[in-house]
DNA sequence: CATGAATGAGCATTCATTCAT
DNA sequence: AATGAATGAATGCTCATTCAT
């Protein structure tokens, strides 16, 4: 990966996360990244390339953000962390481009990428079951689901009470 | 409203839902409609102004469904019902069109209607006041929170079981 | 001529006036008249229709402008009152317009209407013949020449001194 | 300047000559320079920049016309050379074509382009403060605004004896 | 690897004109 | 006579993509 397609790639994730994906012209692209328009098709093709290539530099980070997850044992910590996740993308610039992009193709795409959760999920439903609820699938189900409406209103609505929502969370959960 | 000004509009809002707004061109639409491009100019001025008028066209639906909410008196049925809009939703091929090109617009364009929902809001922290909960804000803030993610799932997600999910959650608040 | 007749001939001229035939769109004389768009094509035929009838109307207007030079007499007072011609022009806020669309057109389309000033070309040669200039025709022409110069100045450049042209122009002819 | 640019300049700057700025479509323009319509646009910007750069080039151009005379020390020359101006022009198919373009545009856009004149108007008082007129502003602003005149003429009215105008003018004034 | 000139299809929008009422 | 809905061609401009250098 060199310096220049560097530039373009993160040019590329903040425009796409800021603008959409259809509505940033590869040339906008180009005059952020400060590189040629013609060097974004050599190095990926066509513009479907780039955002290919984002999206896996994306579930790279995914995986690597979700691997702190993975590893822990006490089924707490799991539900803990899981919950918190949203609270520390809200504090790192690059990781909400990361996540509104994810958002904003999901919709703009109509793609939902189940496999990126599925190993997600199923660390939830083993800390449901360890804590002994009911319906550990369905818990881990409606949790997941619930994350996906946090983002949303933590990405579109500027009043939204992150941090509220999030110590509420906790105590429903007794975390 | 004449009878091509509603085959535009029918047009546009099955097209902006299925592809998004800016990627649907005009004379997409006006294809679609059986009616000249220039027609969709003369009635609605600019292509922003055709958006602008099938939202307007959502929300009346909008109200007109959540007024049957508002109306309710036994908080039990008020929750009740909101669980179950996105289940009455799913069997309306044109309802799914209008929500689908709400949140995808709320995406593309980043504005989330918050004004839209406040009486929902607060009939739903009445509802759980009534219900004896702790803290019917956070309650209603919650549900309301989890219905965007419901929703997100319920249109993107194809294997998502919105039923198992809606009966849990019922179970979950003991309708 | 109905009334609608005349408030579109009259829309019609002082926009071709002020932004020119091409530019002004049959929709907007409408909107200025007051009509329906149209009501200028069952009156007129089509764009061009209207023009002919605004220059016909401009060319009776002339007419009567002109007979006033034609009736005289005296050699003097035809010159004097062919070179007040801008003068009386520049007070009065129709024949501005008027006499603008005539230059404008002339710009627009290339055609020099040079049969409208035949008659005056006559009396101004008469006038300097019996003043016993050299080359009666010469000088009319000239004359005429300088007052397309005159008229260019007057309507396009702001700073123009128009009275103190005409002033030193009588003074030159002795008048 | 590239090869192509040139070509797009050259087709723009005769048909907005012939059929005038709003009336020659940038399509028209590209067909004539055989050259992609895009193409005008990476160049120019809009077609507002291509009219500005044609400009521009005519400026130059009359820079170089006007040196001549402003170098003249002999006032006679300077006006000899000046009312001669137009016989010179007019055996320049490319001249023509920018002159009757300034001409157009002044009369589109009702623009006069005063200072572009001003070391001319200067030169001319000069001229004839030399020769002794008693109102040498006087006279010059009245040869300028003849000359606009005779461009009027020359350019519009097919008869136009343009030869025997300026032999008359060098008579009159003793050249 | 990198540039920037060049293309052609597509876009939102405007326009003169027609037609049913 | 008068309206306003409707049309289809054209307009200025943008875009993703190609290609020679």
């Amino acid at each position: 990966m060199t310096e220049k397609q560097e530039k373009i790639l993160n040019a590329a994730l903040t425009l796409f996360a800021e603008e959409g994906f259809k509505s940033t012209s590869t040339s906008k692209v180009a005059k952020r990244a400060e590189v040629s328009e013609g060097l974004i098709f050599r190095h990926f093709g066509n513009k479907d390339g780039l955002l290919e290539a984002i999206i896996q530099m994306g579930e790279d980070q995914a995986k690597l953000l979700f691997a702190d997850i993975l590893m822990e044992t006490d089924p707490k910590n799991v539900l803990r962390k899981f919950i918190e996740i949203g609270l520390n993308t809200s504090k790192d610039k690059e990781a909400i481009n990361f996540w509104k992009l994810q958002f904003k193709i999901k919709w703009e795409l109509e793609i939902y990428g189940e496999h990126k959760i599925e190993a997600l999920e199923q660390a939830l439903i083993k800390a449901f079951q360890t804590l002994r609820y009911l319906q550990p699938e369905k818990e881990a189900n409606l949790l997941l689901t619930l994350m996906d409406g946090i983002a949303t209103r933590m990405m579109l609505q500027k009043s939204f009470d992150l941090e509220g929502t999030i110590e509420f969370l906790k105590q429903k959960y007794k975390l």
